[in-house]
DNA sequence: TGTTCAATTGACACCGCTGTCATTTTGGCA
DNA sequence: TGCCAAAATGACAGCGGTGTCAATTGAACA
């Protein structure tokens, strides 16, 4: 384990120089800088970042506050807060499925300088609870908001552009030939529930195709409120021929709801998804989903919150990809 | 955020009577040492680990050596050792699906002391690799290995008692009525497979009922090779009354199988599965299971390494619990 | 009551790094 | 060539704890 010392010896100069290279200071040399990057490449040099945040007097926690119904989005979040923690040498105090006036006190604490919090994660759908926004607003603390465009507060927001996805999502089934198309849309309280359900709308306009009242459902999400809603879909004769949920655990509750009413997928029933959740490939078919990397996402709301100086307060849109599986399929022309 | 100095004055001692009370070392008088903790709850007092680790010269990684086809437990792992790693203060290195070759040079880096490792952690089936067992022994290194406890190595065992949890299951579904009983077992390098397997044969055994060779398949854990297995077992006219699968996502193949050969379950077929994975709550019907902690479990490993001294060199066994879902049913008399 | 030795307690350095500020070099220009 | 400001570099303290070892205290005993 060399230090700063073993460098600042081994290129000959002293160890704050070094520091100043490692930390891209300016106020050094070329020749220096190459000198001293050269020893610690020899040295196979990595920083002891406890001891850097330590003297830097570094803010040392995040607070990630979560509160989602889908226990493998959960997850995602999780383990992507715990690397981008890890990499910056922050600790993670995860706040999860706790009752918005806990939360709000909780910030009242932080706010007070309790946890020495350099910032927090909002969650969806808490990224866009107006209550502790509001709350959270009135206090200097930065945050970040996940899976939200909505300008409804400052901090910066990352999501994808759901709006767009999900219109992709609906034109692919359109040019697969399906013209009778159902939707389960998720819960009002979160933002991209309403983005979704809007890409859906446009594409079908775009399409000059109509959207069929009772070909609507309405979901929270969770696995079991796809099925109950793709259930209430598909029990009267006519039926759509393809539902596209508003995420993964609600598709794959239609096709327990498909299976449940014997109907073919992706024969007689297209079923697509969003978020390629690990769900999506344990199901028989396999979801046709849209990809989004929510581990990546929150990984760089650390990062953003790691960093010094105020938080940009602008919504950054992260790519999505479809992923075309076993659960669609073209609709055989008649 | 107050600090061992804050503290001190509180109590009215020197900060390092107040380290000794927060350490637990001996050497305090018992009045002194209330007065300290007193002091510090008082002002709401935590440790800074990063501190505390750069002093005490601890290690600060841990390394985890992953190479499993099951997305989730990949994750449940990772997040494990990750907490683990956060509230030990150390650093995670995630080896992901790398080549034994390679894993063997990195623990030679690791003997020569690069990324300070305090140990190494094996998931499965990495735990019973012989090869690399060998070389880690050759080594001073610590090391946990999950899922098995195999004593084919020192180094501590962390697992649920496979074989037991194999046998709970087989009793279960012969409890419901099944006789005919099918068995996907995990892939070879696993020494859980094996465990399950004996188990399934015991519980058999005890209930006088034969194995028939037509019933058992062959997977490694993933959701394809299950849905394999389970169609080579279901296609010909007789079949087992019900399936158990050696791990959930193999299960969930299973159930894809009965789907694609119009078999109801649990009417006409129950399936069993081990793990309790986030896809067993994502399928219909829902998958009976054991329900082991993978995440805990392997956050106990983080602790266990972090520990100053030797490593405990014995086999921990954790508890498992069985779940019933909607996979399986009681089978009608006839 | 004085002495002794173990039990307590405290003083101080230092872990690896960054912040501050003083010092040395450097290059531009008269 | 000499001078000076700016650029480059270095010295040193200190972040919040722990390790070492010395100093103090207290109880037991003479």
């Amino acid at each position: 384990m060399a230090t700063i010392i073993d460098i600042a010896k081994e290129a000959g100069v002293s160890f704050k120089t070094v520091s100043r290279v490692l930390n891209g200071e300016a106020g050094v040399r070329q020749s220096t800088r190459d000198r001293v990057i050269k020893a610690a490449k020899a040295l196979n040099y990595s920083a002891n970042i406890a001891a850097r945040n330590l003297r830097a007097k570094k803010p040392k926690s995040i607070a990630l506050f979560l509160n989602n119904p889908s226990q493998s989005y959960s997850q995602s979040v999780q383990l992507g807060a715990l690397r981008g923690c890890q990499n910056q040498g922050l600790f993670l105090r995860v706040h999860d499925s706790i009752r918005s006036k806990e939360i709000l006190s909780l910030i009242q604490t932080m706010e007070d300088g309790a946890y020495d919090v350099a910032g927090l994660i909002l969650a969806p759908p808490l990224s866009d609870d107006l209550l502790i926004l509001e709350a959270i607003e009135k206090t200097n603390l930065s945050f970040v908001r996940l899976g939200t465009e909505h300008p409804a507060a400052a901090g910066l927001r990352l999501s994808i552009d759901d709006q767009k996805a999900a219109q992709d999502m609906t034109a692919y089934l359109i040019a697969q030939g399906h013209k009778g198309i159902g939707f389960i849309k998720g819960p009002d309280n979160y933002r991209a529930s309403h983005l979704r359900w809007a890409g859906f709308q446009n594409a079908m306009r775009m399409a000059q195709l109509d959207i069929t009242e009772a070909y609507i459902g309405q979901g929270d999400f969770s696995y079991a409120s796809g099925l109950q809603a793709a259930e209430t879909i598909l029990t009267p004769g006519i039926r759509p021929s393809a539902i596209f949920a508003a995420n993964d655990e609600m598709a794959a509750g239609c096709l327990a709801a498909a299976y449940k009413l014997d109907i073919r997928v992706p024969d007689h029933l297209g079923i697509a998804g969003i978020d390629d959740a690990p769900v999506a490939t344990s199901v028989y078919p396999s979801l046709t989903t849209i990809r989004q990397s929510i581990a990546e996402m929150v990984e760089k709301a650390v990062e953003q919150l790691s960093l010094p100086g105020d938080i940009q307060k602008t919504a950054l849109l992260l790519p999505h990809e479809l992923i075309e599986r076993e659960s669609t399929a073209p609709v055989p022309q008649i």
